[in-house]
DNA sequence: GTTAGCACATGACCCT
DNA sequence: AGGGTCATGTGCTAAC
């Protein structure tokens, strides 16, 4: 509703941002066939961190290696950016390593805009035989959970291409202009928002002023713009796109160790969900008449629909229920050898399997 | 690379940013002992939305009300400056309903301006008997998955206060130039760095210039300021309000349901791991001699440190050995009760537990 | 310094 | 419209 105040002129992205989620079903098709290489287990056996003391071992049950290389999975984020944003009101945020889930030729005028540049048309069925890629991963809820069933796809180009930033594209950068003064009142929560998309590189050297500036939030639009001799700007750019750099690679790495760490979770919620019987306890509300009418309201309380809480709450059940079901037979196995026992005073039979 | 051409412009804020980091270890003390009502089951048991038919019923194992009031815990973000930006490089996003780890006056001359404004000295105790505040949730990692044991303090002013926004505080609005043409030459990832810090609500008026940039990434400052008369800009500003107004409701209740779904889950996970015996298969790896030492190196391998992802996987086990030892006590039990029935012609006993 | 852990906010998506 | 779930990227922290 609101929307339809600002035209387009807002965000020019917004409607090609906002596309992605009308995205076709062929696509998915498309990019479920071409499943990259990150939930494909490669068998090559690849330790990902040679001492790696971290839980799951990066191997799936077949003792796979789900993850073939450590951190190759070539995320092109917003580079040495340092950007920020996630996305916010403007849409997803725009890195490389961002689901993409819009085919560059399906939508003609508004595609592109959505689309990551740099990846050269590597994991995709080419549509056409030039620059189109598909580094779609398939996005969200593909993890099985809520709607569809698994098909962890997160295809995604292998070739290392020359990252946007490289390409020089990372130039135009907005103003911003914090607010000054008064540190109580302009440090209002609001001022963050100005933070430059580069981070605290931002601060290099050359920037004598402003330091120390008990104030908050001062513009401080650049310190080097400040005047500082033009070699120390240069050699400040410099150690600003070393560090820049750095971030980049860290932040890269950082998502990607953070994505595994994810689906490992995931990964396990759902092999639990898997291990779980059809049923047990779809509400342990005592109020409720336990599964009184089976399909009461389609199912709504009842089947638990599989998302994580569920599973996870059905997992503790299911584990209580279990325990107590090993005592039970174990006194039950007890009560019955006590028995045999009354009968023939000789142990009972093969299987010396007791309870405790 | 490319990057340092641009000076700094960027930001002003990255000091002040950057200083929460050095949080003091009595900070977290403090605000440790404030311990929020997020947590505290207030026994008011209130459905929180009637048909709730999430599956996590805010109850608590005892039926206690574990979140009090739906969606009033009050947090104070960005407020309707519709900020998208996390916090990224220059540090956390400065909202109310992020943790903010500074007291401000701790560190004078930075410390201000890192905390958000506008919590009024609630819920922490007073270092001095002014305007201070501690709105710190204390955090992070204190799910009690890995270093802490529990204490799941988000504490928070429950007072209703005027957000920075009321308080007409949200009013310095920087520039920001979405990109505008060109969906495939503008629509490069690295444009969404441009984006305003206040998203789209920026976009008021004044701003005439910088409009139709047709380059890529061109300013745009406005699409009012694209020439529309005063009261059209006006109007536009009030139209733009109660779109910001909502936005950051929506923002605030959708922050909101999704702590409270993590919570859940981490909820679940914790309880997983309690009902776990305290050793259960440390690693599944078949080629490992099982639990070959008890403490190898340094128990790094077995134990499994309670982390989330460990919880799981011997959760998963666990579930495993049981319904295995079910099956098993099942055979041994009928096998006896054959036995048993081999001697007296007759029903085994009380309790008809069968297995199947 | 690399790797992993966690909480968080947020956009997308999905059901009512 | 609004609540819910999910995936993601991010900052922070800790251990190696």
């Amino acid at each position: 509703m609101s929307r339809l105040n600002y035209p387009l002129m807002l965000d020019p992205q917004s409607t090609a941002r906002q596309i992605p989620h009308q995205r076709p079903e062929y696509l998915t098709r498309l990019t479920d066939t071409t499943d990259g290489d990150y939930s494909d287990p490669a068998h090559t056996m690849l330790s990902p961190s040679s001492n790696s003391t971290n839980e799951y071992d990066d191997m799936d049950t077949q003792g796979n290696a789900k993850y073939p290389v450590q951190q190759t999975h070539q995320f092109f984020d917003m580079g040495d950016t340092g950007m920020t944003d996630q996305g916010g009101l403007y849409g997803q945020r725009q890195g490389f390593d961002q689901p993409v889930q819009q085919h560059p030729f399906s939508f003609g005028f508004n595609g592109s805009s959505a689309m990551p540049h740099g990846i050269i048309a590597a994991s995709a069925p080419a549509t056409t035989g030039f620059m189109h890629q598909i580094p779609i991963n398939n996005g969200y809820q593909n993890t099985g959970f809520q709607p569809s069933s698994k098909s962890h796809t997160r295809t995604q180009s292998q070739t290392s291409i020359t990252s946007p930033t490289e390409m020089g594209v990372a130039r135009n950068i907005p103003y911003h202009q914090p607010s000054a003064s008064s540190p109580l009142a302009s440090g209002s929560p609001l001022s963050p928002g100005l933070r430059s998309p580069y981070g605290e590189m931002q601060r290099r050297g050359s920037g004598l002023r402003f330091t120390n500036n008990p104030g908050e939030e001062m513009q401080m639009l650049d310190n080097v713009s400040m005047g500082e001799g033009y070699d120390d700007e240069y050699s400040t750019q410099v150690n600003l796109q070393a560090v820049m750099e750095k971030r980049r690679k860290r932040r890269e790495s950082h998502n990607a160790v953070e994505r595994r760490r994810r689906d490992n979770i995931n990964e396990k919620i759902q092999e639990l969900g898997e291990l779980l019987p059809p049923d047990t306890s779809p509400n342990i509300d005592p109020k409720k008449p336990i599964a009184s009418s089976p399909l009461s309201s389609t199912l709504s309380t009842s089947m638990a629909k599989a998302n994580k809480g569920a599973i996870l709450r059905r997992s503790v059940d299911h584990i209580k229920f279990l325990q107590q079901e090993v005592i039970t037979y174990q006194s039950r196995v007890r009560e019955l050898e006590r028995l045999l026992e009354g009968f023939r005073g000789t142990a009972v039979d093969s299987k010396g399997r007791h309870g405790s």
